[in-house]
DNA sequence: AAGCAAAAAGTTATCGATAACATTCAACGC
DNA sequence: GCGTTGAATGTTATCGATAACTTTTTGCTT
């Protein structure tokens, strides 16, 4: 990892210059020159310093930050996927963070990232600390927040509405003849500053159209605990130990809502007969259970996609769209 | 984002140097001008260029690349946040990239991040072109081979032994009685490089052992596709249709044998009397199925965890181990 | 107040690639 | 064979931080 330009310069008898023009391929040599140069950066396994060239144009041209709430969470995974074939292709690199639901963290993490001067970024949610904001406001990289909607975004904005999911799920619910819903979540903001800002907004929207139907939410289980299936499995115990009579509860993602499904057949509750269970997210899994759950399918790939290909339709200096919706999809199932 | 030593150091009527000294806090300042020009780097929000940095000392010294096969994988996602919980704690910033299973895509991630000069790699599997092993040699940054163990690493391996995780299950379902097994996997090669060398690897131990028990294993079918409950579900029906009278079908991870218990269930078949299902990984939900599944677990944080523990260890030029072994855990459950 | 050590601050060179500009060279028409 | 043109190639400056070295200032002793 040692030779540069300069030693295959030496090498082929030309200028350090001639040896930039011929790999990278342009014009300004002669074919002859063009094979020998060839040949020794290949023999002598060349690998072009990105440091340099980043630093000498004062912008990683090619650097793409991507933060994400959770590295463990499987939505969040595919929407690191989508983006990830997307950039790499393109000859991008991603360099990753989590904020672990904390807007702080988010903030320590794009301070140090915008020390790479990446190309762009990448950020979940649109609760963002005013210092993150004003660090972004002031530099020219472009920045997309992906999946919470918001129509007034830093700069591009691809996802959906989570307030609309909850809502919608509310009138599916309403429809099917449920009357007496709850809410199971997680990952209660312990820091105030909207952490769980997503969730939350799905539980208002869900909120919101059940009272509107006249029919309101009538209890409520909110842990504080990683979003798995442990916290479902528990998060049912608990509610239906304080709230007698609900027929349905709606969970925070469907590993939640599985980990409910278990609680309530472990307890010998038939669903939906006697108690109905509606997730969020479209986990694989929940597709191929005995009984499809009933919940929200979010394109998280093509989430990822999108976001990828509005990042680098900016960087090329094209005319993008600031809000790019990736709808999601209400699968009734047989839970709900 | 545009501030950098200079600016600061005519603001505050000194040279970039003291600038430099005081900001990375080590003395040859006065009191009197740390503070103008700590107040100065904050009024203006300096953000050291790494870039700079990075490329002065020609290695970026906080920067380490980390490659997995798959970016949807439950357990990659907890090796990726334990390594990154480790590493962002230290102010290390993490790039990452995904193989697809592919060790050529792989030679390709590795020569891009390479030309970001990074203090150290964390690549998956032991399975690498001769491409990928020569540039890592050539390089004098630290490697960390995880998750496959080898005793001849290229650098440094944290991971534990397929071979011995499937040959354990065989010798578990054999003691259970189990005398007609099959295998269920995934991601079979196509490029004929040992894409899938850790599954494989699995295969071969279980097998093994089954042979040398007396009991070889009957059947095998192995998908082209991603090693997910769909999979599972399908592989299975696959093999029961290709043949009659196993008694027990060990799967590539526990999505599939998941996938698979969904199609056994949906048959009609009885688990475990009818037909044992075995799967391997550890995933959460595996836990809180009505009946627990028969797994291996892999302590996936803690693997992440080590690996970037070793690779600090060894940035730092602490000598560390070689080899550090992070065992599985064989969980008996009720399927098997 | 001179002398001297130590602290404080400044100067220079460097890392690799490349843009912008400068120069050399070859081929061609007349 | 001489000028012209364009291709081929070379030179210089630059990006920001910092190591290594040099100079200036301060503080203290006698």
């Amino acid at each position: 990892m040692k030779s540069n330009l300069e030693d295959i310069a030496r090498a082929a008898g030309v200028s350090k210059m001639t040896v930039s023009r011929v790999l990278r391929g342009g014009s300004g040599f002669s074919d002859k020159t063009r094979d020998r140069v060839k040949k020794i950066a290949e023999a002598v396994g060349y690998v072009p310093n990105r440091l340099a060239v980043a630093f000498g144009a004062d912008q990683s041209g090619t650097l793409v930050g991507m933060c994400v709430p959770r590295l463990t969470s499987g939505l969040f995974g595919h929407v690191l996927d989508g983006v990830d074939r997307a950039l790499s292709r393109l000859g991008y690199q991603l360099m990753i963070g989590a904020t672990n639901h904390s807007a702080d963290e988010e903030e320590a993490w794009v301070r140090q990232v915008m020390a790479w001067r990446p190309a762009g970024l990448i950020l979940s949610g649109r609760t963002h600390t005013a210092g993150t904001v004003d660090l972004l406001r002031a530099t020219a990289a472009p920045v997309v927040e992906i999946w919470d909607l918001t129509t007034s975004p830093i700069d591009m904005s691809v996802g959906f509405s989570h307030f609309d999911c909850g809502a919608e799920m509310g009138q599916f619910l309403i429809r099917r003849g449920r009357r007496r819903a709850g809410y199971v979540g997680a990952l209660a903001q312990t820091d105030g500053r909207g952490a769980d800002g997503m969730g939350a907004a799905r539980l208002e929207g869900f909120a919101a159209t059940l009272s509107r139907a006249g029919h309101p939410l009538i209890a409520r289980e909110v842990l504080h605990d990683a979003p798995g299936f442990y916290a479902g499995y528990y998060g049912l115990e608990t509610l239906l130990a304080r709230q007698v009579g609900l027929d349905v509860v709606y969970f925070h993602n469907d590993e939640m809502a599985i980990g409910g499904l278990a609680y309530a057949q472990s307890r010998g509750l038939r669903v939906p007969e006697d108690i109905g269970i509606a997730g969020w997210g479209g986990m694989e899994a929940a597709s191929i259970l005995p009984r499809r759950l009933t919940t929200t399918v979010v394109p998280t790939t093509a989430i990822g996609k999108a976001a990828a290909e509005a990042l680098v339709a900016r960087l090329k200096g094209e005319a993008g769209p600031e809000v790019t919706v990736i709808p999601t999809r209400l699968v009734p199932g047989e839970t709900g």
